[in-house]
DNA sequence: CGAGTTTGACCTGCGC
DNA sequence: GCGCAGGTCAAACTCG
């Protein structure tokens, strides 16, 4: 199953890859032409995040600082170039907005500002199947978990994020040939989930989008709580 | 035997 | 309203 992640993040900052026990995962740049990901994604670097919160000193930070980026940001055509050609080849990172899902952005703002976005998590479990669950569920979609996705090289297509995953669906997208995987965090409470598919231009890239935000610390924390700047607390 | 995965069926949202 | 595509469920299956 999933393995450990025990990254420094100045690794992270400085080599363009993602060292885990799995294996290397390189952070590959959007080209602006890039389709995915999907309306509404934003791209941002790791510098440009670092301009705006210099005391990046732990990947919790980097969290937050992802999350006060894709608020405070909202993507505009220039500052998407802008964005890649300042890049210049660096780790990039794309916030998702999709149009579905603008809305949530709201909530986003909310995290940030402590509103925890589940924080009375009793309507949100999930719970038998019945009608009523059918109208809980109803009801969820309306508040939506903000999501964001990245995208790496990487020959594995799960990358190791610290935190434990169930994989609940698999389903084959229009268009690629290759599925999208669903995976819900098996934390009890915790309703992070994630996708995984590959990218269909480039079977090599591995599309990532996590949605919600962990109530939890990763599940390697026992085994690896002296190291602070580690990349599980990147993946909220 | 329990935990995790597979997979077909079903549900929902969206565009036309 | 209808059809399509994405997302989820849950029974069956696999594996350690």
């Amino acid at each position: 199953m999933m393995s450990t992640t025990n990254v420094n993040h100045s690794l992270f900052e400085e080599q363009d890859q993602i060292p885990t026990q799995m294996g290397l995962f390189n952070i590959i740049p959007f080209p602006p032409n890039q389709t995915y990901p999907p309306l509404g994604c934003q791209t941002v670097t790791l510098k440009s995040i670092s301009a705006i919160a210099p005391s990046l000193s732990s990947a919790a930070n980097f969290s937050e600082t992802l999350l006060s980026t894709a608020v405070n940001q909202r993507p505009r055509e220039e500052d998407l170039t802008s964005s890649l050609v300042g890049g210049g080849g660096g780790q990039l990172l794309s916030l998702s907005r999709s149009r579905v899902n603008s809305w949530a952005w709201e909530e986003v703002s909310d995290c940030l500002m402590g509103k925890r976005i589940g924080g009375d998590d009793n309507h949100h479990h999930h719970l038998g199947v019945s009608a009523m669950k059918m109208k809980k569920m109803k009801a969820r979609r309306k508040v939506r978990e903000p999501r964001f996705c990245f995208k790496t090289m990487s020959d594995v297509d799960v990358l190791d994020d610290g935190y434990k995953w169930r994989k609940y669906g698999q389903k084959v997208v229009k268009n690629t040939q290759h599925p999208r995987s669903y995976y819900r965090c098996t934390q009890d409470n915790c309703r992070v989930k994630k996708r995984v598919e590959r990218l269909a231009e480039d079977p090599r890239m591995v599309i990532t989008t996590y949605e919600g935000r962990h109530v939890h610390s990763p599940s390697n924390e026992l085994e690896d709580s002296q190291t602070p700047s580690e990349l599980s607390n990147f993946l909220w």
